[in-house]
DNA sequence: GTCGTTTTTTACCATTTGGTAAAGGTACGA
DNA sequence: TCGTACCTTTACCAAATGGTAAAAAACGAC
């Protein structure tokens, strides 16, 4: 099927391109792609320069191969999204699932977020044939779900937005959270108890505002 | 009562200062600290970089310059919740302010995003002194609030966070949104729409969760 | 063990980067 | 209009950066 003769690749290929991209995300995370160097790279993956050239085709190439492998399982959670499923039980799992993420895989989210904020240079195209087909199909099942009367009116687009916003924020500005609640293990508590108050709230209270 | 005798600016001073702050917020807020270069930023400013260096000492001087302007009119609005006013109406109207801001001033948003996303490096101590002591105080008088039973029992802690998140999200993620909502100002309508909403629902409804 | 392949290192290189020195212009009050 | 203080440019530098060439070392199938 591909086009490469692709010959699986020895235990210490899958040992270093590995070491590497975890490297890679510590420092990309941290600084941005530009703000990022190789040698940082090198000296967290305990290897040296030209060595990461060996396994990966240049500094771009490192970038391109960790957003993509993130692509995958940071947009699981909303695939699996569930129009079988009760309305509010999915949308709720799905909040948990991404506040957990935030927790566990912070780095991911930064290096996210920072791809993002300085215009998703590289990922905008994969955002547009990966990400918003996913988006687009999720916003009308919970717009189907509304209109059956399982769930309060509410703009699913902003709906997604405002997960995504909330659920994020705990990993990307953890450094402000951190000065502000100095308790870790208090602050994350409260957190996930908000955030599910919040959003249980918001899904099936029917007020209308005035 | 400053120890430098300061002889007041040029106008000439007057107007490349504001220039330069001017490129460095476009540069700073696109690129993070480190990703930025003088050259760019001398060049978006339309001078030399000597000419820079001679009117701020260094990057990291324009970087520090840039951030402790932004700081005060950033939180303005939160300074500005009076304790005299109505509950909801205070803080419907701060979360306004901060839509109208990520609107508006999606640049010094992204350039706020970037710093603590990359560890606060440089505005950490300035958070610990301008900015704590404010969210501590304004902790209090929403629990006081809410102690009066004028409104719905919530975090006060994470309900700001909910409100930071949500409405710097639109600036932050722009590029994200941008594809997702191609129709900017219907984007926005909505948006404004939506948050008006949520946070009514949120600091309203008196429902428990089960 | 031997030999071809894979992996790693050492020594480089061109470009970019933050920053300086010093000379050349320019505004502007006397 | 002249002098001085302010502003700007040109030429430069050392360090850092992304990347290369090629030799040395380690691996692994036989």
């Amino acid at each position: 099927m591909a086009g490469e003769p692709a010959k699986k690749p020895s235990r210490i290929q899958v040992r270093n391109r590995h070491r590497i991209m975890d490297a890679a995300l510590e420092v990309f995370s941290q600084h941005g792609y530009r703000g990022a160097t190789l040698d940082q790279i090198a000296d967290e993956a305990g290897m040296s320069k030209p060595n990461l050239i060996y396994y990966f085709d240049g500094k771009a190439a490192i970038h391109v191969a960790l957003l993509n492998a993130l692509m995958e399982e940071w947009l699981a959670p909303l695939a699996d999204m569930d129009e079988d499923g009760d309305p509010l039980d999915e949308i709720l799992t799905y909040v948990r699932r991404k506040m957990d993420m935030s927790r566990r895989y912070p780095r991911e989210s930064r290096l996210f977020a920072n791809e993002i904020i300085q215009g998703a240079p590289r990922i905008g195209p994969h955002l547009q044939t990966g990400l918003k087909p996913l988006f687009d199909e999720k916003c009308a099942l919970i717009r189907d779900w509304i209109e059956e009367g399982r769930l309060a009116p509410i703009d699913p687009q902003q709906l997604i937005f405002s997960i995504w916003a909330i659920t994020q924020h705990y990993a990307d500005f953890e450094a402000q959270v951190r000065v502000l609640i100095p308790d870790e293990s208090a602050g994350w508590d409260a957190a996930h108890a908000h955030v599910e108050t919040l959003f249980r709230k918001l899904l099936t209270s029917s007020e209308t505002a005035d």
